[in-house]
DNA sequence: TAATATTTTGCAACAATGTTGCTTTTTTCC
DNA sequence: GGAAAAAAGCAACATTGTTGCAAAATATTA
């Protein structure tokens, strides 16, 4: 686990530190996204908040992580898959808030659908975000 | 115009006041949505900064307006249709936020599309927004 | 219309979130 | 191990959002 971690970080031509390592720790080792709030705390008292926006950042800008946006205004991470690495993301699958759990997850398995615009408009992205009550609170 | 807009407040039972019109004029002499930033600013000289978030939510607790979740985490505000009023939301339209004019748009016309969820996740909500160039844009 | 009850506003104070510059520390590379 | 480069910590600050309360405006009733 310890060594994937600093594959990760070697692979994307970053230096490994502490809070790099801690980050991208607590990633790894939960299924769904973390919101900035949580990360600040389980990694806060070790760091700098700074460094938690600076970090996330990081990840962000090397594909590492990306960001979902949500209606309550929190942005949340969640680790991409191999292929975003470079920079560019690639994630076109969309993303399940659960209104009772509260946690969120990529869908990685549900292709964003198709949208049909009018005339006269392009499409760069697709963010679909679905609302709901998710697999492990509906048993 | 100017009765149109105490008609919209009278009919969700709010009492006419400065800000109130203010806020909502901004709403009907603009084609897409406005964030938060913009209102403040432009009704700001003449209200206070805590008046425009409480006159904002009072608005999207009557269905009045309702709030468009972006990618940069600043929300922004549209007028809803009228089958909205009474506090609860019926917006199946998608969002389209233009990366050139910096716009965003209601796209009334465009039905959020289905969504196959795996077994075990029920959807009470979804959110679609799309990234791109706007028809003025475009031309 | 005037008096009263209700609602809204502004203000102040505060909390939370995010940003920047700079110095010190840590990591990398030779 | 030592030099160069990168990251972290710190402090200060900016922006955004929240709360309680007194004053003002609006609605209601007589
Ligand atoms: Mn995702
Ligand atoms: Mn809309
Ligand atoms: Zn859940
Ligand atoms: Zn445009």
């Amino acid at each position: 686990m310890h060594e994937e971690i600093k594959d990760i970080l070697k692979r994307n031509n970053l230096s490994v530190t502490g809070s790099r390592e801690k980050i991208l720790s607590l990633f790894l080792s939960k299924a769904g996204a973390l919101a900035h709030g949580d990360i600040e705390k389980k990694a806060g008292e070790k760091f700098d908040r700074v460094t938690v926006y600076r970090t996330l950042q990081t990840f962000v800008d090397k594909g590492i992580i990306h960001a979902i946006p949500t209606a309550d205004n929190s942005i949340r991470y969640a680790l991409c898959k191999d292929d975003c690495s470079g920079g560019h993301h690639h994630d076109h699958h969309i993303h399940f808030v659960c209104n009772h759990c509260g946690n969120t997850y990529c869908l990685d398995d549900v292709v964003t659908p198709e949208v049909r615009l009018p005339n006269g408009y392009t499409t760069s992205q697709i963010e679909v975000v679905v609302e709901g009550t998710c697999k492990a609170c509906n048993k």
